[in-house]
DNA sequence: CCAGCCGGGGAGAGCGTTCTCTTGACATTG
DNA sequence: CAATGTCAAGAGAACGCTCTCCCCGGCTGG
């Protein structure tokens, strides 16, 4: 039951019969070791099965190989079925691995959650710090900004943060998807925008509204929080107030899949009578009934970006401050 | 943009007049040390934001007060639209934030990353590491508990490993299932199974014959791999082969899903002509057309539980080899 | 009244790395 | 052939913390 002992470089060294310097050398992978001695050394690590300590390390490098991934818990959509969180993760993690650094996962939901995120991420316990879908105008991202520490954001920080950002083309890609309804004869759009306390969220309305008001039509619109419950009440409100409508554009496809159903329910066909077009492409929006029209946006690829623009910035290169990834317009059968 | 040195214990005993060993024990909260130099000793710290240094802590106390959650990238229900792989990390991330520790996040998908997770975690770089979703008899789990690392897995480990784990009563709820529809006079009950290769897969298959075989109806198994896609594919094949059956148990709610779909593209009434059940109780269960009747198994608090446990492990606690969660039958409307 | 205790606090030795200096062995040059 | 340069490798000092001694002073009990 009691672990061996871990071997350690001196350990290595004395096997080997050089010193540490020197396994250090090898280790770190530096070039100035002639051949025999580093072929030694290496035969010495792996009979020893000598793997380096990272906090000894860490200690005098004064760096730590690990990123912070934070996330708002509370977010709805973070935890219901759209793939925006997994997809960040899993982008974030294949870079990191590339980089060989590790992934720290916060979630800063309750106020105490917030706090915590703030205490270890501040104390320089990462290199860096990657926020993905803030809400509102959160003060911490500009605040490691100005101590120095790496951070870079997922959408574009709220209230006039200046903060490295990589984000998603909402305005052209939603202009586009109300464009396609207008030119296909749609002329009652209405639009279930998203919470107005993210960038998603506002954006999306604006590209709206940047399609809507040149072609003289009327902007109707509801306000969800990207999810179903909300997606359904909005539909009906909708509804309620224009039951002319032939067209909705949606900021989420989970609210969509919501109009969709809330839409049939009334009677109404779906996209005879009333066009629908969501936002984020999620996998089951090919399977709803019928499949989704939507705006796709590259949600692994966002996670990506993120850290590779972290990494440079930690590693003292320039990054350009924002970084915008093109949206798709992806046509089913619903509009 | 020079970033100012972060105060040490040195800096703060100095300016409390103390020696670092005090500082330390007040920071440890250890109760030898009078009050008004624990006052003083607090005030110090606050005045120069002092925060440790978990590197300088690790070395020495040999904890790192942070756990590894492995999950296998490749697992095609990981990343899809079922909310096992974000319940499993709320449910950690809550437990662990308790517990004031960190949670890293690896991604064991290539062979390399693989390579790079047993690198990591026999390298008593974290206190204990968490896998979930296992694919087949992965001999990491077994090799990391006899180095004396704890660990604990999501789901019965396969090929014998004694780890300690965390699962939920697939068959029971399976078996429940399938008793409902033979129950509701249904005598011609397929299954769409999972992978065979994973606990969830197997078991829930079991459960689906152990409601079978004692009710003497015959057993019609196509096998799926919890993906919609396979589940369509499972399901033609099942039609073309029983175009008579009465009632579907899809082993994923995806699975059920993508069921659903095809039973009605087939012309088939859900769940006049045919029931469906599924397992999960995915958050777009509700929202299928109609609304899918499944098995409820607690992704989130399997997530809590498993940490829990190696919490309780890594502090030297006994605790039970096996935690078993009850699963849910929730009726809708599909059968 | 003194030995013995005990609680509060300090001194100092590591923990396992990295990294700067320094040394020593050759090779190169005038 | 001496002086200089180059390159490989070692010595040893940090890095910031914890923790085991150890000491000091005051209190108790015989």
């Amino acid at each position: 039951m009691t672990t061996a002992q871990r071997p350690t470089l001196e350990a290595v060294a004395r096997r080997a019969g050089v010193s540490r310097a020197t396994v250090s050398r090898v280790v770190n992978g530096s070039t100035t070791v002639a051949e025999p001695i580093r072929k030694a050394v290496r035969r010495a690590i792996t009979e020893l099965g000598y793997v380096p300590n990272l906090a000894a390390r860490s200690l005098v490098t004064q760096r730590t190989d690990s990123v912070a991934l934070v996330m708002p818990e509370a977010a709805t959509r973070v935890f219901s079925d759209d793939q925006y969180f997994p997809g960040i993760i899993r982008g974030a993690a294949q870079e990191l691995e590339e980089a060989d650094k590790q992934l720290v996962l916060m979630l800063a939901g309750s106020p105490a959650g917030h706090e915590r995120v703030e205490r270890y991420t501040t104390s320089r316990h990462v290199d860096g710090v990657l926020f993905a879908s803030l809400h509102g105008a959160d003060p911490l991202p500009g605040r490691l900004a100005r101590l120095g520490i790496p951070v870079v954001c997922s959408g574009r920080p709220l209230g006039g943060t200046l903060v490295p950002y990589v984000d998603v083309d909402h305005i052209g890609g939603v202009n586009r998807a109300v464009q396609h309804l207008i030119d296909s004869g749609r002329q009652r759009i209405a639009t279930i925008a998203g919470p107005q306390d993210m960038v998603g969220g506002i954006e999306r309305l604006t590209g709206y509204q940047a399609a809507m008001t040149p072609a003289g039509l009327p902007e109707w619109v509801a306000y969800g929080d990207f999810t179903r419950e909300s997606g359904v009440a909005a539909t009906r409100r909708l509804l309620a107030e224009h039951p002319d409508l032939d067209a909705i554009f949606a900021a989420s496809d989970l609210m969509a899949h919501a109009a969709l159903r809330t839409l049939r329910a009334t009677g109404r066909r779906v996209p005879d009578d009333v066009a629908v077009i969501g936002f984020d492409d999620i996998e089951s929006a090919a399977y709803t009934d019928p499949p989704l029209s939507t705006v796709r946006q590259p949600i692994q690829e966002i996670g990506r970006r993120m850290t590779r623009q972290l990494l440079r910035l930690a590693a003292g290169e320039p990054i350009e401050p924002a970084v915008v990834l093109p949206t798709e317009l992806i046509l089913r059968d619903s509009g």
